[in-house]
DNA sequence: TAATTAAGGATTTTATTTATCTATAATAAC
DNA sequence: GTTATTATAGATAAATAAAATCCTTAATTA
């Protein structure tokens, strides 16, 4: 069990741009650059955060990726649903009923991780840290 | 990202020889039919408990697997690493410096995970409940 | 010795992740 | 309007990981 590369990329992208964060979009090109990952695979994953309603992008000349409004709320926890969907970490394939116990106990153990996720905002990691982007 | 099916099968195993109990080693053929899975495949995956010291396997007529004497406090986090490994669930692929902003944040959401994998063990939940196994 | 049971190696199947290629659409600059 | 630039989207390929099977060996009991 791993976060996937895609989730890494969408953090640090994240992360670049809360701590840039002009009104000047940044380009797929010059991000994929930084994190030596293929603009065409990073335009994807950038996709999905457009669709989550995190960032916006302006296609044509100068055009790029630009935080949204909201930006100073975006958790972590935001981000990582946005890539790698929300379900649970773990499903019962055994039939004992409802509500299995030992789905219980490892859901609740999730549930402190994301409770973790969702308090650390990208806008935080800013403020706390001369970055070392 | 999910917890393997491997570890479900693992903490279900676990559970039902904890619930269980008796001296007497259960055999892989029942332990199977029980989940619905393949003997041979959940074979491998009880080998990796063995080696993890947590149950002992018998074999010869009559054998089979059964806990030991520690058993009292194999918790779920055990199990989970004996089967998945203990590498972090998150590793930085940006190269600036040692330490990562972003991977120190999730980490700590890992280890709050952790925490409570930790804390909860196998006996605590056949103690907590009639078992509905 | 025969039957039973786990361990281990090799391999296959299936699913997921990562990545590429190509075409389309939108926009700004000229 | 034309051209250059930039994001979106679909199809597909390649790489990796997970799940499962098959077959052989080893240990033990009856």
């Amino acid at each position: 069990m791993k976060f996937s590369k895609a989730t890494d990329y969408a953090l640090h992208t994240m992360l670049f741009l809360t701590a840039a964060t002009p009104d000047k979009p940044v380009g797929v090109q010059l991000l994929a650059e930084k994190q030596k990952v293929s603009p065409t695979y990073l335009s994807k994953i950038l996709t999905k955060l457009v669709k989550a309603g995190m960032i916006e992008s302006i296609t044509g000349v100068n055009g790029g990726y630009r935080l949204k409004r909201n930006w100073e709320d975006i958790s972590f926890l935001d981000i990582i649903h946005a890539i790698e969907g929300s379900a649970s970490l773990f499903d019962c394939s055994f039939d004992h009923g409802p509500d299995c116990p030992i789905q219980r106990v490892v859901l609740e153990a999730e549930e402190k991780m994301e409770e973790h996720l969702r308090n650390k905002k990208m806008s935080d990691l800013v403020r706390e840290m001369n970055i070392v982007f």
